[in-house]
DNA sequence: AATATTTTTTAGATTTGTCTAAATTTAAAA
DNA sequence: TTTTAAATTTAGACAAATCTAAAAAATATT
């Protein structure tokens, strides 16, 4: 059984080694909020319990123990949002911090009847995939448009808010389905996108950026 | 902000301190599964936080602020248990060790909308009242059959749960609206009750005691 | 009341996760 | 390629929560 210190550690390397790989002691660093010597410490315990492999000096990856084990924690945290969201009606932007406490109860009954409770979910509210029980994620055919990068390209294929206003807002923005749009800026600010669409330039916020879908 | 062993003690001595006040060292000790050298520790230090009146050699009173905290994390733990039974089928039985890990999430918002989301339940499964966010318990005017000790009387004054051979069963036992009741016995090893009613000793099992409300 | 027993506390040590400051290794620049 | 800068590790220390063993206080027994 590992601590939360550890789970957390591992959850970490996980999401940075999306970015990098092997991940980097500094990186670490900066997202657990301690000092290189202590990830450095860490990394040492985590390689001894062969959860991690560590090159002094070069980085860490994970093991497959290792691996599997971080999937957990984030199927964990992201099904407590999908509760928190859909259940306890909170705002999208107020689930982080409660889910990254809830993903460390270790409770496999728990995670599964939650699981079943919510219907067996795919994807959080933030759109980012739930693995499954074995950590297996579903490789879903599209992808929420705030989820693109700038120059990302792709063809609108649904929507997941499907209120009148909603919709008829998106019609006359010209978002139909199966119109091709490739991102041309993300404005930091308030989350909000520009997109190329029929060769011209449009401006839709983060908010309804996150209802619609998108297959490359 | 407490820590999560703090937590625990502040709750083990809000417990202990029904049977006893004040509650002594090795009674802790007992139920944290520590040493009594371990607990005079942190009594020092809750005592330093002002959580508790501690008197070497004599005990600890939980203060009002520690009391209140105390009283939160029962309110968390029951709240869990009762969505735990009722919105993920667990059994009764099942729930005491998952509730001991979720009572420490410290998020006002997910306990007031878990406890909406619930529709503000006045007891656990276990029939233990579950104190309001101010921590006020309701007083309730009756209380499972199942938390009656030896020769507690009372009288029957309502079910919680109502199918009709749980009811047929009851009216076979003449356990009817408005008789008088008393303890008898109860069975460690199943926890089955018997009880004098009528003058006639009757014995009905943990599951039918536990469906069975009394006020005194 | 004196002695024995139980309970509690103190003293000193250990483990986990962290820190600072100095030393080492790797990468970048001149 | 030598020098400089950045990243990483080591060494030694600290706080939290625990332990064992021994001392002190309270309680029970003769």
């Amino acid at each position: 059984m590992q601590s939360y210190t550890e789970e957390n550690y591992l959850k970490i390397i996980y999401h940075l080694s999306v970015i990098s790989n092997p991940v980097q002691t500094n990186a670490i660093a900066e997202r657990t909020q301690t000092k290189a010597a202590s990830v450095t410490d860490m990394l040492k315990k985590l390689s001894d319990k062969e959860l991690v492999d560590y090159v002094k000096y070069q980085g860490v990856t994970l093991t497959e123990k290792g691996k599997l084990m971080a999937i957990n924690i984030v199927r964990k945290h992201r099904l407590w949002e999908v509760f928190l969201v859909e259940k306890l009606n909170f705002k999208w932007d107020e689930v982080h911090e409660v889910a990254e406490e809830l993903e460390h109860i270790n409770s496999t009954l728990l995670t599964e009847r939650l699981d079943e409770f919510l219907e067996f979910p795919k994807v959080d509210p933030h759109g980012d995939p739930i693995p499954d029980q074995y950590g297996n994620f579903a490789d879903l055919s599209f992808i929420k448009l705030s989820k693109l990068k700038v120059n990302d390209k792709g063809t609108i294929t649904g929507v997941s808010e499907h209120s009148s206003p909603f919709l008829k807002h998106l019609e006359k923005l010209g978002l139909t389905l199966g119109k091709k749009i490739e991102v041309s800026e993300i404005i930091d600010f308030d989350g909000s996108v520009e997109l190329l669409i029929d060769y011209k330039k449009i401006n839709i916020s983060r908010e309804v950026a996150l209802h619609i879908l998108i297959s490359k």
